[in-house]
DNA sequence: CTGTTAGCGCTTTCAG
DNA sequence: CTGAAAGCGCTAACAG
């Protein structure tokens, strides 16, 4: 008793037939009889034989059912992070419905290369971190679909960033407030600083920068001058960078009495320390958050802040890459009124 | 100019040599020289060949450099629960440094063979829910390494449930303690519900069946009868079976006066409630957690629990996968004393 | 150091 | 409905 792996044709002649039949009755039941098929189908079973091999259909096939999620930024990180992965959450509900596996892809990997001839496609969450990888995808014989920004000619799930922080800003803000703002990713810098001048990065496809020009429009409207020295830069939505950035804006004088956060976590962070520290939320410091994250409905005061369902926004974006969709997508938002301003 | 895909047969017959030449290019170095191997990649380059086929590869080779990490649930449950994802947080950056890739594996899935053929191991972490897939994980040709549970023969990552139950419990309990117990997974039930007489499930295998011991031992030297009907199963611990469960033990009668919870995620839970209700803890109320979470950390007053390094898990798991370890690993945990007993 | 060649295991026309 | 045969694109002996 030999223990090599059978092959199919091993299989096939074992029973006497040929390998089309012994492949047909895997892959295409239309081709054979009911009853030849479950033959066959039982007679593999009992000498060990479990099917074609994957790595050969694949090859053969060109296709997987491997799904590629290209993430922002390392896996590590982004695994952590409440608001992916609830993306990660709504992604692979959707692909392990329709059978498919899911592949976790590091943004800030050197290349694309090493798994873009065997994955069906890739769904980025993110601009990744490594900008090369954008012009690998860009130019992707797979099927690629882009969710928080976007590429040419590709398809891609959004919300109106811009939109969204226009309006809570608006509710947020009052003529002579001093406001200051804490966002995500402005700048290329891997510290949290403020923006001063640096020049900002990715502003035509970032969504940190539609936020920003949406608070920056209603602040416009208000009469509510925001300088740069009173925005600060994040390298990142983790909590020990907004705490460093929180501690920076409470100590900060004149303290401001808003603070607009692009993430949540950050929100929750400066909230926290600023109840510690005895500051009265809203009284003295209005906050706003974004996202809207689980967390921050627990928390009181509860948070004032933008829901997008980033769960709905893994479902569409496995949706639009299984269906072969076209169009960019643009997914409701809705402003949640908490007790922070 | 067609836009047929470059084959390395194509490439060979352009740049005039053979095939096996271009292969040793990107795979072999030391099979030739410096100067030609540069040439041939820079030409390669510039008619834009970006390396052999790695569908090619991998039926070749027969590695893909795709890692499977078989999750005990569904990728949906386990990538929000804050344990698991440190875990997978570990485990991918150990996969990242070595260059392989992650495929997450839900364990609910029907069955391992539509992977297997072509990823270069599994980690598996936790027992699957399908318990199909531990059986044809115990036959699969590929290497396998278990983390908190185990398969015979098969290398595995843990530590010692029972020891670390005993101590957090030992260190809460007393001589005349009413107590209950939140379990996880101990019954075969889809819902929070008591053990009462319900047959236990897999008695032998589960990490929750060793604490339970762990517990029952300290009980037993402290004198302290628990009897079935004061142990809660929870089929998972998301939060809103904790809420349930909490919520279950705050309002039975007795009102027990110490909850050691499988769990920081239900001890947290119970945490709250509990003080929501005007329960002192510890006075009232004494806690204990286990898994060491860092929001048990920032949470006041800080719960006792026993603290395990899933991150470390997760690597040493990995390390053990590619490293071809054979032997079964125990890690080391630690009591981490609170503000709650 | 380079070229030839036999598969890796399968799917899919195309005849029968 | 079945069988024969041509590759999918590559790697690794092996011979030169």
């Amino acid at each position: 008793m030999k223990k090599t792996k059978l092959t199919l044709k091993d299989v096939a002649a074992q029973l006497g037939v040929s390998t089309a039949t012994i492949s047909n009755a895997f892959n295409r039941p239309d081709q054979l009889s009911q009853a030849k098929r479950e033959e066959i189908l039982s007679q593999c079973k009992k000498i060990g034989y479990s099917g074609p091999n994957k790595a050969a259909q694949i090859l053969r096939k060109g296709t997987s059912n491997i799904v590629a999620l290209v993430l922002a930024d390392s896996i590590a990180y982004m695994v952590s992070d409440p608001v992916a992965s609830t993306f990660i959450k709504g992604v692979s509900s959707a692909l392990q419905e329709q059978g498919k596996h899911l592949l976790l892809y590091a943004g800030d990997s050197k290349s694309i290369l090493d798994v873009v001839d065997f994955v069906d496609g890739f769904i980025c969450y993110g601009a990744p971190r490594n900008n090369k990888l954008i012009d690998e995808l860009a130019v992707s014989p797979k099927p690629v679909v882009t969710v928080d920004f976007d590429i040419d000619n590709k398809p891609s799930i959004n919300i109106d960033n811009e939109d969204a922080a226009y309006q809570v800003a608006s509710s947020a803000l009052n003529e002579g407030d001093s406001v200051a703002i804490l966002g995500l990713r402005l700048i290329d810098s891997p510290s949290t600083c403020r923006v001063y001048d640096s020049p900002l990065i990715g502003v035509e496809s970032s969504i940190s920068h539609r936020r920003l020009d949406g608070y920056m429009r209603a602040a416009k409207e208000k009469n509510v001058a925001i300088s740069k020295e009173r925005i600060w830069h994040l390298p990142e939505s983790g909590r020990s960078f907004a705490r460093q950035a929180a501690k920076e804006v409470l100590t900060s004088s004149p303290r401001p009495n808003v603070v607009l956060c692009m993430s949540d976590i950050i929100a929750l962070e400066l909230l926290h320390m600023a109840l510690e520290m005895g500051i009265n939320v809203p009284l003295d410091m209005k906050i706003t958050g974004f996202d809207g994250i689980e967390e921050a409905e627990r928390t009181r005061p509860r948070l004032t802040t933008v829901c997008q369902s980033s769960a709905e926004k893994g479902v569409q974006a496995a949706q639009a890459l299984l269906n072969d969709m076209e169009e960019k997508t643009m997914l409701p938002f809705e402003l949640r009124e908490g007790e922070t301003i």
